[in-house]
RNA sequence: GGUGCGUUAGUUCAGUUGGUUAGAAUACAUGCCUGUCACGCAUGGGGUCACGGGUUCAAGUCCCGUACGCACCGCCA
């Protein structure tokens, strides 16, 4: 028997027992005569006391371990005279009489702590060993716990968990497929599944009802902190819902997401914004709303008193940030900058204090009489000591995003996006279509498969840039978290959305008839959503980056560095599939 | 496709205006130390300054290019 308890259990209670216990040497320490090792396993450290005065081979042996050696020892627990309140086993120690070293390990490219001296690129080399740390090793743990967790409430709500093809069909709208070449099939590919959106419609034609699924999704689109091109998605769909049906549904899980696993009772109803709201106070579809700081339109006001920036503007807005009136000239040039990097792209940035006695000091005050300086104080409802901010420009939504960064700094700056204040929203109400510049046309904004507003439908012949859809997000503390909507159900009405797409009917037929021709057979009213898994767990753990909650991520160019993949392949296996590669020189 | 920052010891980093033998911390090895727990003290080994080219009497340092890494824009139905 490799052991008789973890290196996490043993307790003063435990004192006088012969334990055998295994795991990897985080460090030894020497003190003369005695050695200390620390042992570890994933359960905690347990210390082990080797004595030469007691068995001097067994102590030399000892010292010669280095650090994550598999080791094994047999010995007493006893009570320590010196106790380290640090650790859950910090009153006992192992009296060792016997060593065995089950394998013996190289010098760690970077030391197994919880503050390792390794760079990011390095523990993603060693994977292997960055997930003996207890800071990754404990997001892996959150993880398991939330797919638990998320199990167990779609279980108590009667969902089916069930499984979809990982290799399906390319299809052409939306993100970039990873293909799959078919040996069987000369010439022909499959594609990874962005997500199992048209299955899961399919399963709620088969009367399904409740779908679930835990499952891997793939977008060959680039990188970023918070997006692979593999990560997992909790997949949901319900037959017989209308919008109110599903958002009650996932708001509760969203609740005993957050009573299970972080301990925050949230009673109150999430908040609800249409998109175009949230467009016109934040300037973003996903909000943070851990602090208030909303916009204030000021064309009304500021405009026609000879600032020919503001009086040449179609949006003039600003925020208020509370308190913030004692920020420098430097500071306030700093803002300047990181507004006009060229990533957010403003023109300049115009600020506003309001001093002690209510007085308005601004960077126009030479265009502005203090008359209309309070007729702006008041738009804000600014009060002494507050800081004023304005951008303008020529393009009203370009403008807003601009802002929205600059709000989101303050937030940073002032201190009000702590990582243990949780804001949820649901974004609701999103626009039907979006135009796409690069292809000329109107694009679907959530999918082609959104059911429209009903009281929008009639707006498909005459406006469609303007119909609503019933889609919806969740948008936890500015992260966009899930995401879903009612589904057309109306075989009729799909074909006339993918003629509004730009789909010739053929086409159509060609890539989406098998969900049409599914519709003529009795297709019930049917919505559903998608939980970002990873975005879950890294928003509970406080990450920076989804990767820290993902075992073996892919690094920013989407490559493997673990497994150097991708990588070519043998011709032996080329010529099998039929492939000729050709790579064009830039 | 684009922008910015970075690449120096096993690792994390410093390296001044271009100027002698490239440093620190940590890790590693050896020795001392009988209650340590980020132990302490001493000694030691360890460098293709990412790669290629250029400027210069002289390049870790300046310039150009390439590769790689990170962040971001585009992209992500």
């Amino acid at each position: 028997m490799y052991r008789t308890h973890t290196c996490g259990e043993l307790r003063l209670s435990d004192a006088g027992k012969n334990v055998t216990l295994s795991g990897w040497v985080q460090r030894t320490r020497k003190m003369g005569g005695m050695t200390f090792v620390d042992l570890r396993d994933r359960y905690g450290i347990t210390q082990l006391v080797f004595n030469e005065e007691n068995n001097a081979e067994l102590c030399d042996k000892a010292n010669h371990l280095g650090r994550e050696f598999v080791i094994q020892v047999k010995g007493t627990v006893s009570e320590r005279s010196n106790k380290n309140k640090n650790i859950p086993t910090g009153e006992i120690e192992i009296i060792v009489n016997e060593l065995n070293v089950l394998n013996s390990a190289l010098t760690p490219p970077f030391t197994i702590e919880d503050n390792t001296d390794g760079g990011d690129d390095l523990r993603m080399k060693y994977r292997y060993l960055d997930l003996r740390r207890n800071a990754v090793r404990k997001n892996l743990e959150l993880r398991h716990r939330m797919t638990m967790e998320v199990r167990r409430y779609l279980d108590s709500k009667g969902f089916l968990e069930i499984e979809t093809p990982m290799l399906v069909g390319s299809t052409p709208e939306g993100a970039r497929d990873f293909v799959v070449p078919s040996r069987m099939n000369p010439g022909q590919f499959y594609a990874l599944p962005q997500s199992p959106q048209t299955l899961k419609q399919l399963l709620m034609v088969s009367g399904m009802d409740r779908y679930f699924q835990i499952v891997k999704c793939f977008r060959d689109e680039d990188l970023r902190a918070d997006r692979q091109p593999e990560f997992t998605q909790i997949d949901c769909e319900m037959s017989f819902v209308e919008q109110e049906d599903i958002i009650e549904t996932f708001e509760g899980m969203a609740k005993h997401l957050f009573k299970e696993l972080r301990g925050v009772e949230l009673n109150e109803p999430f908040q609800r914004m249409p998109w175009a709201e949230a467009m016109k106070y934040y300037g973003s579809d996903k909000p943070d709303l851990r602090f208030e700081m909303k916009f204030v339109e000021l064309m009304d006001i500021m405009k026609g008193y000879g600032f020919s920036v503001f009086d040449n503007a179609a949006y003039i807005g600003g925020i208020c940030a509370k308190g913030a009136a004692h920020y420098t000239r430097k500071q306030l040039d700093q803002l300047t900058e990181f507004v006009k990097r060229p990533q957010i792209g403003a023109k300049g940035m115009v600020y506003a204090r309001v001093e002690a006695g209510g007085n308005v000091k601004s960077s126009v005050d030479k265009f502005y009489s203090q008359e209309v300086l309070q007729q702006m104080k008041a738009a804000f409802n600014a009060e002494p000591g507050d800081l004023i901010l304005i951008l303008s420009g020529d393009d009203a939504m370009k403008t807003r995003k601009q802002l929205c960064e600059l709000r989101l700094e303050m937030g940073n700056q002032l201190g009000l996006r702590d990582k243990n204040k949780f804001a949820c929203l649901w974004v609701v109400d999103f626009p039907m279509f979006e135009w796409s510049d690069e292809e000329n046309r109107l694009m679907a904004m959530h999918h082609p498969f959104t059911h429209p507003k009903d009281e929008d439908i009639p707006l498909l012949d005459t406006d469609p840039a303007a119909v609503r859809a019933d889609a919806y997000d969740m948008v936890v503390n500015g992260v966009e978290v899930g995401g879903g909507s009612i589904r057309i159900h109306d075989s009729q009405l799909q074909a006339k959305m993918f003629e509004i797409l730009g789909f010739t009917p053929e086409r159509a037929q060609e890539q989406f008839g098998f969900l049409m021709n599914a519709f003529k057979f009795g297709a019930p009213p049917h919505g559903g959503l998608a939980y970002g898994l990873d975005r879950w767990v890294s928003l509970f753990a406080g990450l920076d980056s989804i990767r820290d909650c993902i075992a073996f991520p892919k690094n920013n160019s989407g490559r493997d560095v673990m497994l150097d993949a991708p990588a070519p392949l043998e011709q032996k296996q080329l010529d099998e599939l039929n492939l000729l590669v050709d790579i064009k020189e830039k």
